[in-house]
DNA sequence: TATTGTTATACTCTATAACTATA
DNA sequence: TATAGTTATAGAGTATAACAATA
């Protein structure tokens, strides 16, 4: 079929969506059972780029509820992913590392991400992929479009 | 605070879909109980984009399941934003087409993403919004990128 | 027999509130 | 009293399969 598709108006949010969606859509297609699903490479993304921290950070920064963070880290540990431990210096925190099987399990998933967009971004040329990959970067790394949820 | 915020470690569909999830939560947020959903949003702007359709092409255009788009209409014919009929030349087949308050109501939100879509996009210069939008539409345009769920 | 749309159903994702243990 | 994390629960979003009507 020769791909007639929305222009959604104009408006960039819808079109960030459809992406993401098709994007998240053909990952979990792609990954095995021994695998992640997308919703915790997430989590293993921030602790890969920020090193291990406290349950409350993964709120902030993915936008996820208290609630959702606990039963994904659930998950995580479940399959020897991710470690808690109990902060010394203030044991109401938990502090989350990934394992080395955390690590593993992650390039594992980048291997499959880098397949899928290779295949979703392939109109664009190389320059504007990685132009694209920088203007959302920013866009994600201003303060209005981090995950707080105002509260 | 000063954001930190996640790198997804260089990838970008985790980029967008943090974009789109900031956006639908700031959108959600911001519309009162007599505007529509960001998913029916997703359906109004469709037809807006290609006017009457069958149900079938919901699917196809945004990667929704058969049975989400017969609620998703569902919703929008009891609020009266929506009417289905039979096609004539193919009697299994509804036609979708917007009512005037469906016009209307997508207007009203519209003017709401805008703002969302300032603030969210505020630290690119217009120039840049412009490209990231472009960037974004011709991915999504094109075939793989259609919700197809290869099917 | 194949297709469009519908229903029933279950599973995933997200949000709210009440609770615990620490501070 | 406030904060980090947990649990219970409900609601939104999504996917699968069986079905009715029509082709």
């Amino acid at each position: 079929m020769n791909s007639p598709v929305p222009r959604y108006s104009g408006h960039t949010i819808p079109l960030a969506s459809h992406l993401a969606r098709a994007g998240w859509r053909a990952l979990d297609r792609r990954v095995s059972s021994t695998e992640v699903t997308h919703r915790q490479m997430l989590v293993l993304t921030l602790l890969e780029d920020r090193g291990p921290m406290a349950q409350k950070a993964f709120r902030e920064f993915l936008g996820l509820d208290a609630s959702n963070v606990v039963g994904l880290l659930n998950e995580l540990e479940e399959q020897g992913l991710v470690v808690r431990r109990r902060n010394p210096d203030d044991r109401r925190q938990h502090v989350v590392e990934r394992t080395d099987a955390g690590v593993r399990a992650l390039e594992h998933t980048y291997a499959r991400l880098a397949i899928v967009e290779k295949e979703l971004l392939g109109t664009l040329t190389p320059a504007e992929q990685a132009q694209l990959q920088a203007l959302l970067s920013r866009v994600v790394s201003a303060p209005a479009a981090s995950g707080t949820n105002s509260d």
